[in-house]
DNA sequence: CACTAAGTGAACCGATCGGTCTGGATAAGA
DNA sequence: TCTTATCCAGACCGATCGGTTCACTTAGTG
């Protein structure tokens, strides 16, 4: 049944049935909320037939996973990968927008919208949106740690709130707030990081000078 | 708060059927959701034929703005009616727990709930979220400018998106986050209203630097 | 070509959705 | 007392929900 001998994962041969359901559900899932579309209407926009989605996804439980799974190709890697900036000019790139910004201003982030959708704590969506929001959370401490910030944990913890409070300020708002939140984070940046530390890398030679 | 034997609008006279329905909504939607509550159960909660349900409310939708109207008796009066703390002590009291923390964490901001399960931007609810977020924005930016901040506008705002982020990021992580939150108020606070003289702070002001 | 498996489209399922309606009980105002 | 308004219990409505099943077509491979 599910052996196969050509597909690089769960994928068929025929057309790619998984990849517009995905495409369609990250769509619809953005425009009208998790709980506001229905498995006929997404099957409708992905031009698959119920019976082949419910053959790629068990249920729309784990169509919901799978999306938000996908939506985590590695933590934000146009942010934390880029070797042309130093440490603290990531730090504050993670909140430039990335031009994604969709008619009616900026999306509200899908780990969010998917925590609050959902009331389970236990459901696997809600369980990797936690992850996810960790994961960013680590990353943007370890960053924090290579441009020598005294408190690494806490400034990567404060700037993940911050990303998170723009995501919903701006939907709640209809405004974008990410400048405000950009804002701060260069305020706590500028309050966090030694004046003279700019160019280290990620080898941690040595710890900063206690005050 | 409303006096019940003598309706001051139009209809009741028996007994209060509105106010159960209402505590209904609020229970349920904060426990498990606008979107996952129906209203059959709500009415049985609430101990309400639909019959009434729908006597006092014309439709979900507009027990939902109710339920949403009922919520902000006044932009947080518990903090910036406290005549006893200056003002730079009322912004740093926003971000002090209201003990009303439920059973598994704070609860979301009923305002950012409705925000996102909510589709349409232009529903009575969502404006209402959106007038609700600016006029808590504006509470802080006026106490900021008592507080004689030099750019009193932008740290009500950024105080707000604190507020804001603190309380998602409680709800996808499962754990408080008002901490981080005050954490970041204390230091925008600092840096943003001049060191010379608050106005005769009765107690010590000077808190402890963030462990 | 024959085989096999992924695909379609629509009918269908029970449950629930938001919302309506009827009939009768209850309680206060005149 | 009679009137009037509030309320309850629950049947009922069409629509939609998530999910299943079936008869059939399509496409890739040995």
């Amino acid at each position: 049944m599910t052996e196969l001998h050509k597909g690089p994962r769960g994928q068929r041969r025929g057309r790619g049935a998984r990849e517009r359901i995905l495409d369609a559900a990250q769509n619809l899932f953005r425009e009208q909320g998790i709980n506001n579309t229905g498995m006929n209407q997404l099957c409708e926009v992905a031009n698959v037939s119920k019976h082949t989605a419910y053959q790629h996804f068990t249920s729309k439980d784990e169509l919901i996973t799978e999306h938000l799974r996908q939506q985590d190709p590695g933590t934000m890697p146009e942010v934390f990968d880029r070797a042309d900036l130093t440490p603290r000019e990531r730090l504050l790139a993670a909140f430039e927008k990335p031009a994604t910004s969709t008619p009616g201003g900026t999306r509200l982030c899908p780990f969010i919208e998917a925590a609050v959708e959902i009331t389970d704590p236990e459901h696997p969506a809600r369980i990797l949106a936690r992850e996810y929001k960790k994961s960013v959370a680590a990353r943007l401490t370890e960053t924090a740690r290579e441009a020598g910030a005294v408190d690494p944990e806490l400034l990567g913890e404060q700037l993940a709130l911050l990303l998170d409070g723009a995501s919903v300020r701006t939907r709640t708002l209809g405004t974008d707030t990410d400048p405000t939140a950009a804002g701060i984070a260069a305020t706590l940046i500028e309050h966090a990081i030694p004046e003279t530390a700019p160019p280290r890398p990620r080898d941690s030679a040595g710890e900063m000078p206690r005050a």
